[in-house]
DNA sequence: GTTGCAATAAACCAATTGGTTTATTTTGAG
DNA sequence: CTCAAAATAAACCAATTGGTTTATTGCAAC
């Protein structure tokens, strides 16, 4: 842990980070105008200004928190349990907990930022495939660790498992958010829960 | 089939609409300005605001269109085949060549559509649920008749099935637009085609 | 071939957009 | 306690936004 050496500034700047981080998950960046910053943060445009260049670059440091929150709490789930078998079952009760009990407001960050960002913000398009990338690296060692612990069954698809995975729950994700109803992504994760059980051995 | 009745007008309002369902898809509803739907469009703003009252009402015309030519295109991949497992199949090949040969340009409307409006505009909210019903029904009819017909196991969750199926789908769609890349699609396509042979039976 | 519907061109609107600057005040770190 | 760093308030910018109106022109349906 770092010292408290928190300035006043960084902390403005978490703060403006952080109310951001909401604003553009909910609304988009394009949808997200210098106005609603301001009053969602509370904090004047020069202050704003005094912090990040452009809206973009304030949308990239709001993305990167919001993913870092994402990949701390699934790590922070996973954390209590040595076998694989109950890291996975974690991870799957994380994301059963994922709309009641959100990371942040307005969806997964993730689905949301890849889905503006493919064809109009390289910036953000770049760092979503990094966070995806980690992603799909913690699920890979996750299996790879059931192997290891001769949990898993050794013949299964790593990398394939990993896609499946997160596919089918940012699926889930999606679906819930559509319908206003978390009843979707339930149904979804038990189905997959299933499948991985078939996939990798029971656990 | 109507007659050929087709008065200028409604060509130019299919104009309208096709042209502007692609800008939706690519830019979002927010990212999208008359200026840019008439560049698109080739048409002027008052024949825009003389067919459609509002950037919303076309935005809802637009989606309308590339739900039903999604739905459309589904059907007639399918529509070949009588033996449900044939159909599934064909299902799946729509999707795998979903991203090379796609129904609309900017990738799939309903999850484009879906992540946009589910905090903001109700109008296309409503229309997305409608469209997910149909899709979910019509998978829910493949399973039902692939039952009917002796070759799928009667003992599958079919409404289960049809959420999983198309999670998992849309899922993969998103993986791949955010990549840039088809490759995790096709992944995720052929974990669940495996998934779908030990739930409904080989087929 | 006429004529009425459809489309154009263009001016106009107030409001808002993203972004900049500067003088003034607040405040927290040394 | 002091003083520099940080934040405010506000004026300013040109450009663009979604939307309206009107006179003119073009074209396609009857």
């Amino acid at each position: 842990m770092k010292p408290a050496q928190i300035t006043k500034a960084e902390r403005t700047r978490q703060l403006i980070i952080e109310k951001s981080a909401v604003l553009f998950n909910v609304k988009g960046f394009a949808g997200t105008s210098y106005q609603d910053l301001i009053e969602a943060t509370g904090v004047t445009k020069g202050c704003l200004y005094g912090h990040f260049a452009s809206k973009e670059e304030l949308a990239v440091a709001a993305f990167e928190f919001a993913a870092q929150t994402l990949i701390e709490r699934v790590g922070n789930a996973m954390a209590p349990y040595e076998k694989a078998g109950d890291r996975l079952r974690a991870l799957l009760d994380f994301y059963r907990a994922y709309l009641s009990n959100p990371i942040i407001a307005g969806g997964c960050p993730l689905m949301n930022t890849a889905v503006e960002a493919d064809d109009n913000q390289p910036a953000l398009q770049e760092r979503v495939i990094r966070v995806l990338n980690r992603l799909h690296k913690g699920v890979r060692n996750l299996v790879e660790l059931g192997k290891e612990q001769g949990q898993f069954r050794a013949s299964a698809d790593t990398a394939a498992v990993a896609t499946f995975f997160i596919s089918t729950v940012e699926g889930g994700i999606l679906l819930a958010k559509a319908y206003g109803d978390e009843k979707p992504l339930h149904t979804v994760l038990n189905q997959l829960e299933r499948w991985l059980h078939l996939e990798l051995g029971s656990f």
